[in-house]
DNA sequence: TTTCGACTATATCTTATGAAATACAAATTA
DNA sequence: TAATTTGTATTTCATAAGATATAGTCGAAA
């Protein structure tokens, strides 16, 4: 695989969406800036309805999203997939890589192309000894993805289809506007509804019974590759969504940290 | 909270499951062992069928898991619960408490009491500041954590009540393996039928229904608190049973990281 | 403009799983 | 020892979701 340098001179240019993700929480100095600026020196982009990275192949590097959705997955002997996370612009695909070369699960994009940066997961070591801060930054970070995984589990494991459904798409549109690419209710999902159904643990019918229903109701509204929210509020009583990892972010506080105090 | 300090003078007493599960992928050293006996200095006992942390509370210490099992969950309005995870002996409550000092989600105990070191988050940036191969294998554990809640994602989307349940029932049997408190094919499990229940998303009758049918086509054997595998090939055969993570970590290499080679 | 293929929509029938009720068995407590 | 609680076992019935089939829709290619 070839990667194209590309460049990012100064700061003042249009942070990438890991530096906005970050900034979100927590102001960063301008030299962090720059530190984060050298892991996104290659890009490269891959092309929609792509397997990416194949389980079980070894490939030691992570990627950062720059443009674009990709989604984890595992695919069953029944011919069926179910879907473990999707990754959006701002997440780091393979963040473990460092310690685990060996891919556990594939990854592969969605009906749109995919931009990443790839590094070399042992830069963060280096990184991270000397900003200290955007270690915890990073491990801010898998924290989120940790919840956003508990998420999935406590959907598929206890709630309807109808439940699931409000919930994934209320928590897509909150991580999507932590980066601010989509607008008041409604965001781009370059997604198909056999996607939905195979990150819903649904089958194909279901999932449009269920956005059917959800739009008859006035609750939502799809077209093309957008989707709207049209009453947040009720969504969030049906889906009884209450995400803490995304609502109380801002609290971030290394003040407390007594290493880094100094 | 009161936490009891506890003495474990020399490495050649037994390790701690923590370190026994570090060990296994990777030989310690001498040095290393003395260092993460830092984090075993303080134990404190929690009684069973207790909720440990609650959702929402702020709590900036790790727990490391010595005896006995828990498990995160979320409460849900219908009055159920999901299980997300289970911690077992080795394993690390909290593990990103350093950044993320409220909590996500409930932790309790089960049908047993629980024993935990209790350590400050903080200690782990002066930890792995010195000694960097602890703070791959801290990576290399979060990386598993991460694989095995893709497994239960995967349990609940995908797979029936029947391959669920020998799903889980042969990852908890290899994870106990690891750290070596298990025999040939029986395993000690302080669950009830609910907890399991609430763990894959089923009803209290089904998944008893489920472990019977188990039963009767000698797959398994339940009793008091034991679990017998009787036949893993054909369990594992069920099950779709491929996990990767958990046969593969004698891989782990620090070699090939530049950063470590020094 | 037609054809093609991918996605969405809907109906019909089937089945896995849930809910409610009840019995039993074992462990705790009085 | 009886009384109470807690967990397991099983039945009966209801229903959410799956499977299969078929048709509409829409954009891309030709």
């Amino acid at each position: 695989m070839k990667y194209k340098l590309i460049s990012y001179q100064s700061p003042n240019d249009d942070f990438p969406p890991l530096l906005k993700k970050f900034n979100y929480i927590q102001p960063l100095a301008e030299e962090e800036i720059l530190a984060l600026m050298k892991l996104h020196q290659y890009s490269t982009i891959i092309d929609k309805e792509t397997v990416f990275l194949e389980q079980g192949e070894v490939r030691n590097k992570s990627f950062i999203v720059m443009e674009g959705w990709a989604y984890r997955y595992s695919s069953l002997e029944s011919g069926n997939q179910q879907i473990i996370n999707y990754y959006l612009p701002g997440d780091v695909i393979s963040p473990f890589a460092l310690v685990m070369p060996k891919v556990s699960y594939s990854v592969a994009t969605t009906s749109s192309r995919l931009q990443v940066c790839v590094f070399e997961p042992d830069v963060l070591i280096e990184l991270f000894s000397i900003y200290p801060r955007l270690a915890i930054l990073y491990g801010w970070m898998l924290g989120r993805e940790d919840a956003s995984m508990a998420e999935q589990v406590i959907r598929l494991g206890r709630h309807s289809a109808y439940k699931r459904t409000a919930h994934l798409l209320l928590e897509l549109f909150h991580r999507l506007k932590v980066i601010g690419i989509n607008d008041e209710n409604t965001f781009h999902a370059p997604l198909t509804q056999q996607l939905l159904a195979d990150t819903l643990g649904l089958s194909l019918v279901h999932i449009n019974r269920t956005l059917k229903k959800l739009q008859k109701e006035n609750l939502i509204n799809i077209s093309a590759k957008e989707i709207w929210l049209l009453d947040i509020t009720k969504l969030k009583q049906i889906a009884e969504y209450r995400i803490y990892y995304l609502d109380e972010i801002k609290k971030l506080n290394t003040a407390n940290i007594p290493s880094l105090a100094a």
